[in-house]
DNA sequence: CTGAAAGCGCTTACAG
DNA sequence: CTGAAAGCGCTTACAG
């Protein structure tokens, strides 16, 4: 590989000359192309190893995601790549399947400026510790206490339609069903949302947490539920708020099976706005977060803390409500 | 940051000394202990891009894929991530959308040892050109006629099985859709298999190529073409075969609409074994590829180039049937 | 086994 | 504007 000395060389000009051209500071027209002829002849690349060393950057930024299983999940990194790459930056992935111990090493390397930034979605409590002021993270969906600036969506409204859209299709009884971690701000989010909007409604709503991963069973044991809750109450669930997409979609497949009618018997609304191997049809009706305006939003403000520049600390995006065939049509507008 | 100078003042030694604990050469043990003690205290990391320039690797990989968007790469690049981490390794992760371009930033980087290493999924003709012998790239898919390691599924096999699985079920006239590219080696092969196996198997086989990117219509094309083929030759297509999961699914909504009953009707197969949302039931009756396992391998291969081992020229792993509901039982055995 | 020193390929004040 | 030189944080022969 040809060095800068080659180059150097090459042109008949100083290293210092050919940094200067490699780094756009303005050096004489005819020293200028002089190096940009040996460059292109000696095909040279700068090392971005050695510039790092020196330069303290590395246009390399990392994301944390838990896995790629989730659709959510792929699609978000899809978008941050292809916004990343816009700007000139590499995206490095961690999938930290939700230990810390994996998610660490990225923060070191942060510290260490080996990246950039980071962009995190991490459920991890001990992940705050390690964020001093100056780290180059920006969060999703998770608000720190620390000055770390977070993107998300508007979840608690998320909440809301659904308990609106239940409303406006005449429901009295509805329930609310969650899975996943506690700790996730964002999500406990959907339930205020739901749970409030309901009450204030005045619709009768239980709901029920079904713990940190939703296996095979959960659906079978949601089936179940409902069936002591009618036997008990004499009440009838008419509506179902699920806090994601996959619960809903094992739901319906459930219900459907034990001859349930959706939505004429029951409606149902999931959360993420998931698609068909994603581009197809919605599996269900659902809460849809803008995915790419996330990832958009997620890189513009990691951008912004690493030039030093000031960040938004908070950036909550819309959501809407999106018609997937397992609710009804609402009565009156809006 | 604590840099190796203050590691050696502090532990009493030379920087020599600490460069070596930090490669596992044998130093002595007073002075190991003094060192990591050292190393501790000051919460020392060794800066990898001062390594990187002399050492010539970074225990870093790219990984080349079109997109995130179709689950199969997403499920892929799960498992590579969590392959490479184990050996120490990060991913850098690069999105091509197809477009060489994109990709050739990468080769360089390869060429310039800032990457140790290049997984790739690419289409792109274009690529051949830049590959050189020594150049640590493992292919996906893709046979290079150039000494590349390649790690692909059994494709051949799956156009047999499904071909196969149709003449036990008791077909006599079969189809062949397909999309996407031609020039990806491996999609060919899967034609070839069912072409050839359905003739010699004294099936009748209409096949038909939809283009590169299936669209909303590509369905209502399918639908029609079979129309059409029934009025004109007044044989009806008994089982399908198609060359990707998503055709399949959007052609299985077509025909239900249109009243088709399937598999009573026709069968269908499609091709990759996707499951809803990644892990929920298939969306029909498929060919499987060993997702986990192509990962594991590309990780293998590409650790044996890059230590300069014999690698393994072409992998080809077996892929099976997977019923999803949209084909009938076999007839007879195996 | 250990230390002093050269050198990896850049960038960046500093003179000129 | 340009060149010579120092230095970034490591590794690696080379003496000792």
């Amino acid at each position: 590989m040809a060095t800068i000395k080659d180059v150097a060389k090459r042109a008949g000009v100083s290293v210092g000359t050919v940094s200067k051209v490699l780094n756009g500071v303005y050096v004489r027209d005819a020293n200028r192309l002089k190096v940009e002829e040996a460059i292109s002849q000696l095909n040279y690349q700068v090392n971005t190893y050695a510039r790092g060393m020196k330069a303290q950057f590395t246009n390399t930024v990392a994301l944390i995601l838990p896995d790629l299983v989730n659709p959510f999940f792929a699609l978000l990194t899809n978008y941050v790549e292809q916004e990343l790459f816009r700007k000139n930056y590499r995206m490095v992935l961690c999938l930290s399947s939700g230990s810390f111990e994996k998610e660490q090493g990225y923060f070191a390397a942060a510290r260490q400026n080996k990246i950039d930034g980071i962009i995190g979605l991490t459920y991890s409590d001990e992940a705050e510790k390690y964020v001093s002021d100056d780290m180059p993270l920006v969060s999703i969906d998770r608000y720190y206490e620390a000055h770390i600036p977070c993107v998300t969506s508007d979840n608690y409204q998320g909440g809301v339609i659904a308990a609106r859209h239940f409303y406006r299709t005449g429901c009295h009884q509805v329930a609310y069903f969650r899975t996943g971690a506690k700790t996730a701000g964002s999500t406990l989010e959907r339930d205020r949302g739901f749970l409030e909007t309901s009450r204030e409604l005045g619709m009768e709503c239980v709901h029920m947490d079904f713990g940190e991963e939703p296996g095979a069973q959960t659906a079978d044991q949601i089936y179940q539920y409902l069936q002591e809750y009618q036997a008990n109450t004499s009440r009838v669930v008419e509506g179902i708020f699920f806090s994601s997409d996959d619960l809903a979609v094992m739901t319906v497949e459930k219900l459907r099976r034990e001859g349930i009618r959706i939505p004429e018997d029951v409606q149902i609304i999931g959360y993420d706005g998931l698609t068909v191997l994603n581009r197809g049809p919605l599996y269900v009706s659902s809460i849809r977060q803008p995915i790419q305006e996330m990832a958009r939003c997620c890189v513009e403000q990691v951008m912004r803390v690493i030039h030093h520049e000031p960040a938004q600390m908070l950036t909550v995006l819309p959501v809407e409500f999106a018609e997937g065939g397992t609710t009804k049509p609402q009565i009156s507008g809006g």
